[in-house]
DNA sequence: ACTATCTCGTCAACCACGTTGACTATCTTA
DNA sequence: TAAGATAGTCAACGTGGTTGACGAGATAGT
């Protein structure tokens, strides 16, 4: 890393490296377990569907974007076998956007992917030393998007 | 913040959401400061030129993009007046992209507003955690893009 | 019950940012 | 000098986002 005068310029520098090396490292191995086609934002996505299904516009609330862009985002994940579209009988004008078995299946493997890098960060920087930046980004990062308020993601 | 069973996924969610939370504030501050048709790849691109100026390929390289992809960037930021192109009269392949004033003004200004924000991550965590967030990414992040080996970009 | 209004999904046009492949012009080297 | 590497650009395309418009269906008010 380059180390500027202006301090100011490494955190958000070192936050977007910490980012992307997570997210490169999980996608190297959900690629490795048979899901070479998922991209950085279709993770983010299959949670935001949830265990329980929901709307394009509500995805897209929750994604923080608009429901044409979560319904075309949809569309991919539909047309990759991630995700499938169903009427919903109570209601003609909405389409339920469920995972399929194989969202399910990425799902999964994301989180214990995740788990082991978390893993792999604590045996280099200390368990306490992780949690404390977690701790501390939860106190200072606003998440304006990704707001999921869906309990039991990965639940039994 | 939704808190999934697995602890693992906060990680990412958390860095993501502390980079997003910088950006946003950054350039939220840099519309009201005259510049509000600077986007946040923008920011990383300028640095990327530098005070020397640079070329689209060796920009490409920089920002771990292709020579095609950072020429297009560059197109935009020229005809936002940030950069402009010269001819090397060492080389005539060569085109060196610089740093308009209007271009340096907005690089200043970017690296006030960090240290303003970092300033304010300090007073609500501790200087000293900040600090530590910054130590514990070094150590394992890995910066397999803008890696700037261009020294004092802010410099006198 | 009917009308006005809101919501959901979709279509179209567009923009930003990235890719690969091909090509010309120019420098470098064997 | 011929061969090869490099710089920039063009074209075609993919992905992820935007806004605006629109029809179909649900809902609230009189």
């Amino acid at each position: 890393m380059a180390t500027p005068d202006r301090p100011g310029f490494a955190l958000p520098l070192l936050m977007l490296a910490g980012f992307r090396t997570l997210i490169d490292d999980l996608h190297a191995e959900l690629a490795r377990q048979g899901h070479p086609d998922l991209r950085p934002v279709h993770g983010f996505v299959l949670q935001a569907v949830g265990m329980a299904g929901t709307t394009a516009s509500e995805l897209g609330q929750r994604l923080g974007v608009s429901k044409q862009a979560a319904g075309k985002t949809v569309d991919r994940l539909v047309a990759l076998g991630y995700l499938d579209r169903a009427d919903d009988p109570a209601d003609a004008r909405r389409k339920l956007v469920r995972l399929t078995d194989r969202g399910l299946d990425g799902l999964r493997r994301s989180a214990v992917v995740f788990d082991q890098l978390r893993d792999r960060w604590a045996a280099t920087l200390g368990a306490d030393r992780v949690a404390a930046i977690e701790d501390d980004l939860r106190t200072v990062a606003q998440p304006n998007f990704f707001r999921l308020d869906v309990p039991g993601w990965f639940g039994t």
